[in-house]
DNA sequence: GTCTATATCATGATAGAC
DNA sequence: GTCTATCATGATATAGAC
């Protein structure tokens, strides 16, 4: 925080190029253009493309993951937990659309030992004390007894695909910019009661 | 098809490296590499990168939307028609698993137009049919009412997204590669139970 | 700290021998 | 049709003036 302004306008601008282009795709030119500043003082602030890139990185990463675990711990009964999630997830996902996308492709690229180098310094996230409440919610008969990593699994899914895979489903759906607002709009009460649905008890 | 061996080696290891890298992250150098081949040759047969890779990406994109529509207008019953979209979808992205992330970001890269150059020649999913499917069950009673264009992307989602963010998942989940491949193989029944669960009639 | 000028290198693409 | 050699460009990165 309270960093130098210039170095600021470069991250941001770095920030807003990198997940629109991806690494390969991105400019140095490019970044120092929309940072309204010189090309060579984007070294002189970060030594090479790469460095600026994993600080980036870091903190998108963080950021994703971050918002997960926060959403994953709050104490709340577990329907009421699971519509939470979605609700503040798509908030989330509305004001950093291009994050998931970019995350994704970026450790595909990389390999499994630069995704190590940060899951290392990041809390991962809390399943276990997820599964105890989810177990015990069905052992109590509130909801049905499903696994644990598929219930969050899907619950992501459901929510950030439409965001990493927004032109295909445009294609699949036929809908224009426009329309594809509606859908999603639409979707947020889709996705919770798709989810309630999945935990309903047999009758 | 019966092409030229030597055209259809391009083809195949231009796949492979467009795949993994995409565009920007692609080399001509790689590719005719992995051919067997001189550098020189490659534009004796694709004048430019971009030719090379439209034609790579034409196929890639047929490949997937024609297998989607072929799953959707099945002629059987709507809850068969669920599963088995699920067991042969997954099918095939077993087989093509970098398939769906590598149009999705090329898809993105390129603009809207480019898109579209595409989808007018492409015969666009049967959504229409499947609506009226879907609603004849409804009103017959045998599945719950729900929108089929949420219905269809959950369906995709919930198949796909274990193979476009596998890395992600694999953080999540803190999952090794063997432990991801046993993840997947539980993930289909998983699914197709969530689906059909979506799909009950409230009691 | 910021800029200009330049070095260095890799890439896509071409020309031409065989 | 296939290769070698080379071009032209554009990228990251550095050196040095201010």
């Amino acid at each position: 925080m309270k960093e130098n302004p210039t170095e600021e306008k470069i991250i941001q601008s770095a920030e807003e190029i990198f997940l629109e282009k991806g690494f390969d795709g991105a400019r140095m030119r490019e970044i120092s253009e929309r940072a309204g500043i010189n090309k060579g003082l984007l070294h002189y602030y970060f030594k090479t493309k790469d460095k600026l890139f994993e600080r980036i990185f870091y903190v998108a990463f963080n950021q994703m993951i971050g918002r997960m675990n926060q959403l994953i711990e709050q104490d709340m009964p577990i329907q009421e937990k699971l519509s939470t999630f979605v609700d503040r997830y798509l908030d989330f996902l509305e004001k950093h659309p291009l994050l998931p996308r970019f995350l994704i492709h970026e450790m595909t690229r990389k390999g499994q030992d630069f995704i190590k180098s940060f899951t290392g310094h990041i809390r991962t996230p809390a399943i276990e004390s997820l599964k105890l409440q989810v177990d015990e919610a069905a052992a109590a008969g509130q909801i049905k007894a499903v696994d644990v990593e598929h219930l969050l699994i899907n619950s992501i899914a459901l929510c950030v695909f439409p965001f990493i895979a927004k032109p295909m489903v445009q294609v699949i759906l036929n809908k224009n910019e426009q329309a594809y607002r509606q859908f999603l709009k639409g979707r947020r009460e889709q996705v919770k009661a798709f989810l309630h649905q999945s935990l309903r008890i047999e009758s």
